[in-house]
DNA sequence: GTCCTCACG
DNA sequence: ACGTACGTGAGGACC
């Protein structure tokens, strides 16, 4: 059987999607010389549709392997005689590879031959640019259509029919939002639009009951029972699993010894399609998609102080919300899939948002290790000094007030003690933001005090006292959650707590890493990019002046201060240099006369003419802005280096949105890349590690926190660095390199 | 719930 | 004339 039969023989398993993925997925695999094996599973199979689905799911994890590392070990002579021979249509290519991906194989096949690349169309068929539609028709939705699953010959019967299927949309409902203490209650399965059912597995009695909650349920399966018949099922390679958001899941269930693998997540899908568009939380998707409102978990538990866990929820209602939530699910993936060819971002999928979710998954469940005492010790020590500086700041304003309230902070300030310069913002409250009184720290002690007072009011606040309630009983450690659609621009976020907001800068605040410890015989270990974002600017804006600055290792920012102020490096001075930072940040986040003035309290005229002065000396730069922003005018998007679309709906607006709009357009593209560059470095890191007793615990945007054992310490930093640093590649050929610094030590002060 | 403030990259 | 640096999350005050 050759390449061609297969792709023909082979449907997608969405109706109405092109059935080119598995066409694309199977050249490549051949490619490689998987194929045979893959076929040879696939014979195995009597059912057709059962085939397929291995031979997609298959090509699909084969795929994202392979896009990672494309032409790490590619055998060029064989990959254009096949690609001549077979004449893939170069728009399937592009649909899975990113343009920038089609290109560097095309040009490399090209220059192993010596022959001109083919010309590569800019456009998909059938619109890049078309919006999602809504289903044309759509089964309506009907709660009381759904099954519930009470006893073995009904699971089995749904287990039967996913495997023939080879795809399910599945949900869990549990005692709590946090993975690391929840108990499972009940699984929901769809496996067709209207058609799901929920297996009760943890629910309880008496919701009013003082003691309640603890009575088992009628009409439940054991727990141990619907686990041991779904683990195959959930584990099968064979067969796909479609979750919203499903990393949540997948820790649920990891804490019961059950794997998911391989599995589709419509949130990120929704994400890979329309970040900056909209949001991607299940509700607001069936919303716009499916013009269906779910129902509300608030009418099941409640909300605020008197909500009740989802084991307290009756079974007959718990059975139409979860079983609606994976029948919402399903369909927003058969919508979805196909939206991801259209709209080119397959590979954003595929590369950079499918395979990080068990990579997130393990590191959020590794946590990482907090010592309560050290935390405890700064808490009461800055409790003192809080209670010294309030007392000293009611002195200097003359009776007592709340330190913690702006609003009484700013009539102390202006109204009673009459300081110049009390400006009120929209709400028409008066402005008490450290600038301001960093600037009224000239006229009064008072300001002073108050810088001082809130500062160590926050790091007790959110960081001593809050990072204590978070250390998880039962594994001592921190279990942050990241959120891969948390950013608009690709970055992740960090919730519950965030460790992405460590304090660092000053001395006191940088002491609370030291809290954040490795365990006994082991280091942490701290890998970040170096200066990434103005190495990805001088990239893609193609700044000859920078580029070459960085190839020979400069200090980037005495370099940009040499430039503009004609300093030679022997002569620089660290005033100068500071302001050159300011302006290189200032490009990155689409400088303007006003910001530059304000970050380096400078008169705005000036400002504006260190901006003049660096677009004449790096006329690339006004360049690639001036094209950025002409781009998202006219598709209402931009991209990223590999293919990520952010959009950039307020883009064509007028008044100061614009200027939002178009700051953060010139912003996102940078952002974004150096956000797929350390996506790219996680996803291939647990491979890289494996065998080293190593984990990774953290990313910081530009940073990788790792613990191991400390005899591997310097084997681990030589391997990690070399991941991150090639992480652009194959894809991109960057320009310049990436450099990535590292540091270890017993604790995250010293490893920083 | 919203605003203000401030911690990070 | 206007009002601005990009991207986040969390805690406390206040409505």
């Amino acid at each position: 059987m050759d390449v061609q039969s297969l792709a023909g023989d082979s449907v997608d398993n969405v109706p109405g999607a092109p059935g080119i993925g598995i066409k694309t997925a199977a050249l490549l695999i051949n490619e490689f010389g998987s194929l045979e094996e893959l076929l040879d599973r696939a014979g195995e199979i009597k059912q057709p549709k059962r085939r397929e689905t291995l031979i997609d799911n298959r090509a699909q994890i084969e795929l994202s392997k392979r896009l990672v590392s494309l032409d790490c070990d590619m055998p060029m002579e064989t990959t254009l005689e096949e690609l001549e021979v077979r004449d893939p249509d170069p728009d399937t290519l592009l649909g899975f590879l990113t343009e920038m991906e089609f290109r560097t194989l095309t040009r490399r096949i090209a220059d192993a031959l010596k022959v001109e690349p083919p010309a590569i169309k800019d456009e998909m068929p059938g619109g890049a640019e078309a919006a999602p539609e809504t289903a044309p028709e759509m089964l309506p939705f009907d709660t009381s259509a759904y099954e519930h699953v009470q006893d073995r010959a009904a699971l089995d019967r749904w287990i039967a029919e996913i495997r023939e299927l080879g795809y399910v949309a599945f949900d869990t409902e549990t005692t709590s939002l946090d993975e690391m203490v929840a108990e499972l209650v009940g699984v929901s399965l769809s496996t067709a639009p209207g058609k799901a059912c929920y297996i009760p597995v943890g629910h309880t009695l008496g919701t009013d009951d003082l003691f309640g909650g603890t009575e088992r349920a009628d009409g439940q399966m054991p727990l141990e029972e619907v686990l041991a018949a779904l683990a195959p099922i959930l584990a099968d390679e064979s067969i796909l699993k479609i979750g919203q958001n499903i990393k949540y899941d997948a820790k649920v269930l990891a804490n019961y010894g059950v794997s998911v693998h391989p599995i589709d997540d419509t949130m990120l899908m929704s994400y890979a399609l329309n970040a900056g568009q909209h949001g991607h939380g299940m509700d607001a998707l069936s919303e716009r998609y499916l013009g269906h409102n779910p129902i509300p978990i608030k009418d099941l538990i409640g909300s605020g102080k008197s909500a009740i866990t989802f084991d307290r929820v009756p079974v007959a209602d718990a059975v139409r919300y979860a079983a609606e939530d994976a029948d919402i699910t399903l369909r927003l993936w058969q919508l979805f899939k196909p939206q991801l060819h259209r709209q080119q971002v397959t590979s954003v999928y595929e590369t950079l948002e499918r395979p990080l979710v068990p990579v997130l998954a393990q590191m959020e469940r590794t946590g990482i290790k907090v010592d309560r005492d050290t935390l405890s010790r700064m808490s009461n020590a800055f409790a003192q000094q809080m209670a010294g500086l309030e007392a000293e700041i009611h002195e200097l304003a003359g009776g007592p007030f709340n330190v913690g309230s702006p609003k009484q902070l700013g009539e102390i300030l202006f109204d009673k003690m009459g300081l110049p310069g009390g400006k009120t913002g929209k709400t028409g409250a008066y402005a008490t933001g450290a600038d301001v009184l960093e600037d009224l720290a000239t006229e009064h002690e008072l300001p002073r005090r108050v810088l001082d007072w809130r500062q160590i009011a926050k790091l007790k606040s959110t960081y001593t006292d809050a990072l204590q309630d978070h250390i998880n009983r039962e594994t001592g450690r921190v279990h942050t959650s990241y959120v891969q659609t948390g950013a608009n621009t690709g970055r992740l976020a960090s919730t519950d707590p965030n460790l992405q907001n460590i304090p660092v800068r000053s001395e006191e605040g940088r002491r609370i890493r030291e809290a954040f410890v490795a365990e006994e015989g082991k280091v942490l270990v701290s890998l970040d990019y170096s200066q990434i974002e103005l190495r990805i600017l001088a990239h893609i804006a193609g700044i000859e002046a920078l580029k070459d600055a960085f190839r020979q290792g400069q200090d980037i920012h005495a370099a940009t201060a040499s430039e503009m102020f004609n300093v030679p490096l022997a002569e620089m001075t660290p005033d100068i240099r500071r302001q050159a930072k300011a302006i290189n940040f200032g490009v990155i986040y689409g400088i303007s006369g006003f910001g530059l003035a304000r970050n380096l309290r400078i008169p705005r005229a000036e400002a504006q003419g260190f901006i003049d002065r660096y677009f004449e000396r790096f006329p690339g730069i006004r360049d690639y802005m001036d094209a950025t922003k002409a781009f998202a005018k006219e598709h209402g998007y931009v991209q990223t280096l590999f293919g990520r679309k952010i959009h950039t709906p307020e883009i064509n607006a007028k008044g100061p949105t614009a200027g939002f709009a178009q700051r953060a357009a010139i912003n996102a593209p940078i952002q974004g890349t150096a956000a797929d560059v350390i996506r790219r470095a996680m996803i291939r890191m647990p491979d890289a590690i494996e065998g080293l007793p190593a984990k990774m615990l953290l990313q910081v945007h530009d940073e990788l926190l790792f613990e191991v054992e400390a005899g591997a310490a310097d084997k681990l930093i030589a391997v990690a660095k070399e991941v991150m640093e090639s992480a652009a590649e194959p894809a991109v050929r960057m320009a310049v390199p990436l450099i990535v610094d590292a540091g270890q030590g017993a604790n995250w002060a010293e490893a920083h």
